[in-house]
DNA sequence: ACTCCTACTGACAAAAGTGTGGGTACCGAA
DNA sequence: TTCGGTACCCACACTTTTGTCAGTAGGAGT
């Protein structure tokens, strides 16, 4: 009886890695563990600088992406997932091997 | 000519299912087998009409959906998960069940 | 003094996604 | 004759998302 604001665990699951980028982002932190801005930044290609940075600022909120910042000149700042953002990026393997396997008929759907 | 290569699996299954609705939509066809129209767009809560039409066509082209129609009046439509769309929903469960699991901590965080 | 480097920030605009309110078709029941 | 019921379609407007381009800070190297 409690109200529920998602109507279900997945539809809980899209609202906070949804869009174009954030599957992509964590999913490259998860491959490479711990990344600097510009690393990402080539870690998910086509990303635009914009874009990446909002991204990664929703993910901090959301305490999926833990965000240390070096300071130095030049800057420095390193991305890693946080527990919470691991046990997302353990969900999304599922739909990763999913989309690689099913790679040449997706492909060729538009 | 839009030659795009997608760039890891994750990036194609979000291409297919992404959006707010795809996946609801596959997650209730999943659980209830067969649905025609207004059933569905009762499965989905807040979906408009136009939505629910616009999303299913895009994944009958996408070949995850199939539409049956019975010509009858007043008209009769329904809608199931093809082979394809099954096994995207059997991918989708896991991160399904993440949302369940940390659905409060989703919650909170807007 | 000048430029390079990195991680940003902000203004603006285009594109994509979404909602609204209308309409269509058909048949049978009232 | 008018109405109810189902599954749509269309034009328009609005909102959200995404992209483009410029600019900032401050120490280090030349």
């Amino acid at each position: 009886m409690t109200k529920r604001t998602y109507i279900c665990g997945l539809d809980a699951a899209i609202a906070v890695m949804g869009g174009k980028w954030k599957g992509l982002i964590l999913f490259s932190l998860g491959e490479e563990g711990l990344l600097r801005f510009g690393e990402l930044r080539r870690a998910v290609p086509g990303i635009s600088e914009r874009m990446l940075i909002l991204q990664l600022r929703e993910l901090e909120a959301s305490g999926l992406v833990h965000r240390e910042v070096h300071h130095q000149v030049p800057p420095k700042v390193e991305y890693s997932l946080t527990e919470f953002g691991s046990s997302l990026n353990t969900a999304l393997a599922p739909l990763g091997e999913w989309g690689e396997e099913h790679m040449e008929r997706i492909e060729a759907i538009p």
